[in-house]
DNA sequence: TAATATACTGTAAAAATATACAGTATAAAT
DNA sequence: ATTTATACTGTATATTTTTACAGTATATTA
């Protein structure tokens, strides 16, 4: 790929500054508009320079018709970004701004299932699963889960990831760690909130 | 938000369509054009109606002035999917069409590090690492890699995924698991191909 | 020293585009 | 039975926008 010149590479900002923040490319005028320019010709002479060199493709006869080819910026974001929530041992994990640690950019139908949050792990018991602390779980809010699955429940203040089973009255939640042991609730005598399930998982190395 | 008829969705896909390929807006007859619409007015009500619902912005007087506010679709549509290769014995892990099983819409930046592909992983040698058969690992091409790195290795006509460590000529492949032993590789009798490093991983639950 | 590339101003015209206005048709709601 | 909302056609025009053409100035290269 050649090489801008100074000029260049400040139409090629702004172009891309103006289409991140309107949605759409700008007009000859008002590229001259932002760096000075007195003349539309200017504009144009930088655009046809960066088309040459293959940074942008300009459709001719059509309005505003600049499509980014090579990006000086990173990939700009797309504005899905799913929030990441701690898995707080008190209270229900909410979406509410202040539980969001941070968000990540991605597709809510990346798994099989489509999700709503990322979930993330604290402690180890469910490590011989292969889901280690800090894990980033990704959990579909439902109330519609089968025996076997990775549930997200919550016992008065405390919430846990653990493998759902269900019999009757008996509600088992199962670790995967030798070190851990099943949390059984009689549901005649204590509330178990199902708060959703685990459709996959991230992590960052 | 308010519901959108019919028509409304047609137009507001046919605009995000539109924008996903050329990188800019339609204008009103090129919406009229797609959608089989003969005047140029009827694009311009329906866009008026997704403006009122909040679906898009329209900049008055502007030539394409659509900005999107609420996206009908995700990364699915928008072009971002990243390829998933199987860990094949054979041969380089290739982004060739032949070798990619399927395609996962993501953002290519939801690890720190950006990443080229998803490698599909086979076999038991990472396990005390948390990495399960089938956990798709995100594989950032680069050379560039230190010790302690979780890399992609091609020894000859075999790739394998392991802890990175290497002093002097020697080069060590680690597994994460006590069953299996270190791969050791003197670099001056055999050629060792470092395809890339380990940036995030994935698991469908 | 001439040629060439960069970096503009200034003007103008053709083409693209938004957008208003006047209608038509149909189905659902009042 | 009349109003209201949806869903258009068809025309016209003011405005926006591209884009060509004619210059000017400066620095670099041959």
């Amino acid at each position: 790929m050649k090489e801008l010149t100074k000029q260049q590479t400040k139409v090629l900002a702004c172009v891309e500054v103006y289409l991140n923040q309107t949605g759409f490319p700008p007009t000859r005028a008002e590229i001259c508009k932002e760096l000075g320019f007195k003349s539309p010709n200017a504009a144009e002479m930088h655009l046809r320079a960066l088309e040459k060199k293959g940074y942008i493709n300009i459709k001719s006869g059509s309005s505003r018709g600049i499509s980014i080819i090579k990006s000086q910026q990173g990939y700009e974001q797309s504005g899905l970004q799913i929030p990441v929530i701690g898995l707080v041992a008190a209270g229900s994990p909410t979406l509410a701004e202040e539980n969001i640690e941070k968000r990540i950019p991605c597709d809510p139908e990346m798994f099989a299932d489509q999700f709503d949050y990322f979930l993330k792990v604290k402690g180890l018991s469910m490590i011989d699963a292969g889901i280690h602390e800090d894990d980033l779980v990704a959990i579909k809010k439902t109330t519609d889960v089968k025996n076997g699955d990775l549930v997200v429940v919550r016992l008065e203040d405390e919430v846990t990831l653990k493998y759902f089973k269900k019999k009757d009255h008996l509600l088992e939640l199962i670790p995967a760690n030798e070190e851990f042991s099943t949390i059984e609730i009689d549901l005649r005598e204590q509330e178990a909130f199902i708060e959703g399930k685990s459709v996959g998982l991230i992590r960052t190395h």
